[in-house]
DNA sequence: TTTATAAGTTTCCGATGGAAACCTACATAT
DNA sequence: ATATGTAGGTTTCCATCGGAAACTTATAAA
């Protein structure tokens, strides 16, 4: 969808200019796009949308998702609105992780990150080989003066 | 993106039996998300979806955006065989930048995130300052718990 | 007493991002 | 003959970020 105009409609953003534009180094989708444009919490939500997890059943599901990472994408998740942080007073504490319905409406795109990923892998592995030899051919050493 | 010296040529362990998993750690999967869930290669799919663009074209149309990243970027993406680079030998040389047909079918995906943040900048906003408030109380002062 | 679980936080250090200067090459202006 | 501008980058410096691993608090089980 190459957005003819503009998304306005729904409550002008409260910050700038009254049409959201992402190519605007001020538009505050800017900080948004960064939050959500990430490997880690791609991953998160699209898990997300299975239902609730708890802390450590996200960092065992997703591998190589380390803690102090894990903890922060939730926070920046939370602060967004996009998932809810429950707390419940059990023996050791257990902290359980749900999409909020706009946390559901972004997992659906986002996720489609990770299955675009799974379904092309061998054709991007297939350019890097074809890259990695057209230029490591020609760029190899210092680079010819 | 990727640690240098890091293995690249590592065999797909799915590829072929056709089930990646980017949950994986060791999925190949995993760097390609790396590459694409990524905001600055959000917005530059976003844009060559409209069609070929230069480097400094581009670096104009999305502010913020500086030529080391774009530089780097780009090349990302034309490794991955998402984007074309072609050099035309005019006075100052010219360099066009254009989706592959494999690009294509990503940027429909990742433009995704744009029309998203764009559409939903208000409803985060707000969830935004909810939070800070939520939080900010707990936290400002000493009172640390 | 030691070990284990849950949910984090802290520390250390190398990798990455952004700002700005620099580079090559040609063209036009002064 | 400089000087400035355009195009497409690369390099340098510095601050932040990410990952690995240790540490924290609290409780239960061995």
């Amino acid at each position: 969808m190459t957005t003819p105009g503009h998304p306005r409609g729904t409550a002008s953003p409260s910050a700038a200019s009254g049409a959201a534009n992402a190519y605007a180094a001020s538009c505050p989708t800017r900080m948004v796009l960064d939050t959500i444009a990430d490997k880690w919490a791609a991953l998160i939500l699209g898990l997300l949308m299975k239902g609730p997890r708890r802390f450590n059943q996200l960092r065992r599901e997703v591998e190589g998702l380390s803690q102090k990472v894990l903890s922060q994408t939730l926070k920046g998740l939370e602060r967004d609105g996009l998932v809810t942080r429950t707390a419940f007073p059990t023996v050791p504490v257990t902290v359980e992780y749900a999409l909020t319905p706009l946390g559901r409406t972004l997992a659906r795109v986002v996720d489609g990150l990770r299955i675009w990923a799974e379904t092309h892998i061998a054709d991007v592995l297939e350019a890097q080989s074809l890259y990695d030899v057209r230029v490591g051919k020609g760029a190899a050493v210092g680079a010819k003066k």
